[in-house]
DNA sequence: ATGGTAGACCTTCTA
């Protein structure tokens, strides 16, 4: 079971990208996010014609997240439980019906910036709903991944340089407890226990040369319930996927699970 | 040197 997170920057405005990429890398569950559109712009044919199963929480502009699956979806969940105040489309949820079921969610975690301000509290609130979620979750003892753009920089050593975001909501201390308050619940990073690089980057700005210069951050995560980390067998990043043309900032992370 | 680009879209916001 190959399960891929990849946050797309707008769907339909990478969409030959992202079918290439599908083809190439076959996943058989991928999480999306920054759609930036509504349910009805969705490509859902194209994908349809890879085979998937497609479930789409979308927004206009801003946001919008989808699961794709070549097994059903089942007990699908749009928006992260907890408020229903909360109209932002940052969280989709499901029950992959393979012959060993897996649920998976799916994340687009608030950016936060700038610090100090409403943005960056709905961050920190966000992450903390997210943990009672997955609290809830992991009771269920299933194979369980929570995947997804996390906007969070976990250690120095997922950054080109921790000086030049010191300031940034990715890397606060604030931001950076609650991503770790998440893991201890019993979560394994997957490119972490897969051995990756630890300048296994998944963000690179399109501004300032970040890209050529490897000015990159790993903000991109799969964490693995202990059901799940127990059939772990590999992880990657599609880094080679930034230097296509017309790429979306973020590349493909994917970890493959044993059947 | 406080820069730079990309996407959606109403002229600025978000990242």
């Amino acid at each position: 079971m190959k399960i891929a997170t990849w946050n797309v920057n707008s769907i339909n405005a990478h969409l030959p990208q992202a079918l290439a990429w599908f083809s190439q890398a076959a996943p058989d569950v991928v999480a999306l996010q920054e759609l930036k559109c509504v349910d009805e712009k969705f490509p859902y044919a194209a994908f349809e014609s890879l085979g998937y199963n497609i479930s789409v929480f979308g927004q206009k502009t801003y946001n919008g997240v989808a699961l794709l699956s070549k097994y059903p979806l089942e007990d699908v969940v749009r928006g992260l439980p907890g408020d229903d105040d909360d109209l932002q489309a940052r969280f989709i949820e499901a029950l992959v019906a393979a012959p060993r079921p897996f649920r998976v969610a799916g994340l687009y975690l608030p950016n936060g910036n700038p610090i100090g301000g409403d943005k960056f509290t709905y961050k920190l609130s966000w992450m903390d709903r997210l943990t009672l979620r997955a609290k809830a979750l992991l009771a269920l003892e299933e194979p369980l991944v929570l995947i997804g753009d996390y906007n969070v920089i976990p250690e120095a050593q997922d950054c080109y340089d921790p000086a030049a975001w010191s300031g940034d909501a990715l890397f606060q201390p604030e931001s950076r407890a609650r991503f770790r308050a998440l893991k201890w619940l019993g979560f394994t990073d997957a490119l972490e226990a897969a051995g990756a690089d630890p300048h296994a980057y998944t963000f690179w700005d399109y501004q300032a040369g970040a890209w050529p210069r490897d000015h990159g951050i790993r903000i991109d995560h799969i964490l693995a319930s202990p059901q799940a980390a127990d059939r772990l067998v590999s992880a990657q990043v599609f880094r080679e996927v930034r230097g296509l043309e017309k790429p979306s900032d973020h590349v493909p992370v994917m970890a493959e699970f044993a059947d």
